[in-house]
DNA sequence: CTGCTTTTTGCTCGCATGAGCAAAAGGTAG
DNA sequence: CTACCTTTTGCTCATGCGAGCAAAAAGCAG
């Protein structure tokens, strides 16, 4: 192994003195990673498939730009998050109440399945398959707790400010969470699932679930 | 290969054929499985660990007894099934109307949670870590969507009998199953999960979210 | 030479198989 | 009933085979 490989190692460091081909390869390679996990689940994702997938003659590519599995991996869940954040935090900031922006938090969500239908399958995928073992899993489980964990403190406040019913906010969370799941694993094998149309179905559902009683 | 076991091959036949010592072998891998299962994922439910969990010396003793890891896992899910079927079953069917039934559904779930901790964790392990693939996933898929379905209908009639409000009820059970598994996935790594307290909480949840508009 | 790619090789692990062994069940003859 | 033999049943162990990951070796371009 070179020196230079060993730069890739380890996701947290810096890792930006990359080659331009380098960067494109690595990216080129997590596309291919998240088309296959969508497709065939985590546990069938080999380095041979997402190898063939992206074009490549054989898995020792991946091997040479990637640390291992667990780098891949962690490139994998990172994409898809910055794609995530970068379309939905624009589309919740947009609106000022606190239902307004659980709604445009479901809905962006729903929305983004149409822009990119494999990144949300994926990392469904990744998340459930890799169950906290391999340091890399437990960090990106970590990103995700704040992430929840952000979430419930946005819907305490919003209940604090009277504009929710009276609920646990975990548990809503966890179910708004598990419900999108749910229906995200739906949409891979429905070719003809309506994206906006479970959206708003789902935005009402915990709408009416949040809504302060009168 | 002996003849007897080529009658243990393909779950749907009756395979009633079963000496006590083997029926009772069987049970204590199934359970040995699910215990595994539920606590390393599907993905690493190793054969070697299923033994070594069951206190066996080799794999080979489970490849004595099943088919193959088909086999297991059909048994496995049908095992798990059969039990929450008894003790849900009953439970919701004590109840007249729908809402309530709803509500019964959701917490004598979570109630089954403190009866076997192991059972619903391992059941969605192997439903989410197969696919569809493997002739015994695909069956047990089949089975898990009549029960969605009927599910789906139970609401429905619901609805025409004007004890729910509007929505969408397929993606109102999805949600539903997404939210209890999601839940579910969080008590397994949560030692103090009170399940009985996130129970009432998802019914008054989905209560509140299913209710006819006044 | 250096950076990148492909081919080849080594190693691990999991599942399945089949031979072989021990014990129980069953059958038969004295 | 008992002693012996045969068949069935339950289990162990060694081995094969395939898959997957990783890294070294070899080829090639700038």
């Amino acid at each position: 192994m070179r020196a230079k490989s060993s730069g890739n190692k380890q996701g947290p460091g810096p890792a930006a003195d990359r080659t331009f081909i380098e960067a494109a390869r690595r990216a080129q390679i997590v596309d291919a990673a998240i088309e296959v996990i969508a497709e065939v689940g985590y546990a069938k994702a080999s380095f041979t498939r997402i190898a063939r997938q992206a074009g490549l003659s054989s898995t020792g590519m991946i091997s040479y730009h990637f640390a291992g599995k667990d780098d891949l991996m962690r490139e994998v869940v990172a994409e898809v998050m910055r794609v995530a954040d970068a379309y939905m935090r624009p589309r919740i900031e947009a609106h000022a109440t606190a239902p307004e922006r659980l709604r445009a938090h479901i809905e962006s969500n729903f929305a983004l399945m149409n822009e990119h239908p494999k990144h949300l399958p994926a990392i469904v995928e990744v998340l459930t398959g890799t169950r906290g073992e391999s340091s890399s899993a437990r960090e990106f489980t970590a990103a995700t707790d704040t992430m929840m964990n952000s979430l419930v403190e946005a819907v305490r406040r919003g209940q604090e400010a009277g504009e929710f019913g009276e609920f646990d906010p975990v548990t809503m969370v966890y179910a708004l969470r598990g419900a999108i799941d749910a229906l995200v694993a739906r949409a891979t094998h429905d070719p003809d699932f309506d994206a906006a149309a479970h959206g708003r179905q789902l935005a009402d559902l915990f709408d009416r679930a949040t809504r302060r009683t009168p």
